[in-house]
DNA sequence: GAGTGGTCTAGACCACCCC
DNA sequence: GGGTGGTCTAGACCACTCT
């Protein structure tokens, strides 16, 4: 998780995860590909296939390799599969499953504010895109999103391109920025509905809302947005488990 | 997690999971206790070290185990260290560390309603016990609990017992009943405060709070607890984490 | 030093996928 | 049948803890 703690001892397959992890990074394998077999890395790597495994099974249990039996070995793509979802916690409460389709609200590029700027590890007032938007379940609203991205990551980013994307913005960050995430953090809050927002959602002012702050990392555990959610939740819950 | 699927196949590994896992059911190694070392579960189960240590890898994972290098492996238990708050989500925004204390108000057996015995695989109108009660920061009330565990399982629990326990809720649960929770899932909603709650945790009437629904399930992913939380977080968030 | 978990290796064999 | 990941073994050695 955290690549930090003491390197007064390193084992052999946490280098590899970094290895492995930098050639993420540089994009020699893109999501959606094939990496090499287990034996192929480990002759590149100059270690046993034992020692490759162990490194590919963490990747695989943070979700960013996904394995394959009979097949090989591949990296995560949010435009697929699992993952295209994974970072959705919002269910019905009917046990239904239904995807939000998005209604964007406004792109516009800002000076950073502390709340985010803090937690994206840029100075305050750095150049970020904001993303406005709606997600909307059988078309009624249910969540407005208030999305912050670094602009230097983001280059060329404007309203046409996001609305065109039909996709998730995840896979529309991955497809078209190359810019992948892999983990989330997430403070949540309930709080009262603003008259702006109340008109939004369609709710009455001052309603109880779900308010959903995350911060979302990339390889290398680099944080590249934050977001905030409200979210009504009188027909839906936020969904969680712990262990 | 789930030990249903298609026993097409079932790798040596899983079987020695099983056997541990009935082992911890029937009590032989309670939390806190140390289990064999390695070798010595090696040669019991008839296998080769390496495949003992797959299965308690895995138990590891789930924070079944907790294994400490130099010294053995032992069976996590909620009186002590971290396995002692895993569960407790809530957090004070301003990222200082403090745990909340208890304060009961009523224990109490009744029957089941549906919203619970149906969660709790029980049939509707089944006895349980239901605590409520509140937890407080600072002597202030945060969070008011409505917990609903099945009285088969906690024959002879009464409101005393409850209250002069010092420690946690699971911690209790533990050592008074040997029912030691592993795993939880919840849900999450904003919601107003009804009168009787607000003023438990002096809020206004309608005040936003945040309800959050959980089932805890015991080893084997019995459920055994059925709790909805009612939450002010004006100064508190509920955190959590996702890749 | 003895005992524990943690790493690393090498090799055999199995289950799965696809040609 | 050949390639991939998945399991299982046996053994050597390392890091950590306690006595």
């Amino acid at each position: 998780m955290n690549s930090l703690a003491s390197p007064s001892y390193r084992p052999l397959y946490d280098q590899i995860k970094i290895l492995i992890t930098q050639s993420l990074i540089a994009g020699e394998w893109k999501p959606g590909d094939a990496i090499p077999s287990e034996i192929d890395l480990a002759s590149r790597f100059k270690v046993s296939q034992g020692t490759v495994r162990k490194a590919i099974d963490e990747l695989a249990a943070e979700n960013i390799l996904i394995r394959r039996q009979g097949k090989g070995t591949y990296v995560a793509s949010h435009t697929t599969g699992i993952s295209s979802t994974r970072f959705l916690r919002i269910n019905r409460d009917d046990g239904q499953i239904e995807y939000p389709t998005s209604q964007f609200i406004s792109v516009t590029k800002e000076k950073a504010p502390e709340i985010s700027a803090n937690l994206l590890e840029l100075r305050v007032g750095a150049s970020i895109y904001c993303i406005k938007r709606l997600l909307c379940y059988k078309n009624k609203p249910q969540i407005f999103d208030e999305i912050h991205i670094p602009a230097a990551y983001f280059k060329g980013l404007d309203e046409d391109m996001v609305k065109n994307f039909t996709g998730s913005l995840y896979s529309f960050f991955e497809t078209r920025f190359g810019i992948t995430m892999i983990r989330a953090e997430e403070h949540i809050k309930a709080v009262a509905a603003s008259h702006e927002v109340s008109k939004l959602l369609k709710v009455p002012e001052h309603h109880p809302l779900l308010q959903v702050d995350r911060v979302a990392f990339t390889y290398g555990d680099r944080p590249v947005e934050w977001r905030r959610g409200l979210c009504h939740t009188d027909r839906f819950s936020y969904v969680t488990e712990m262990s």
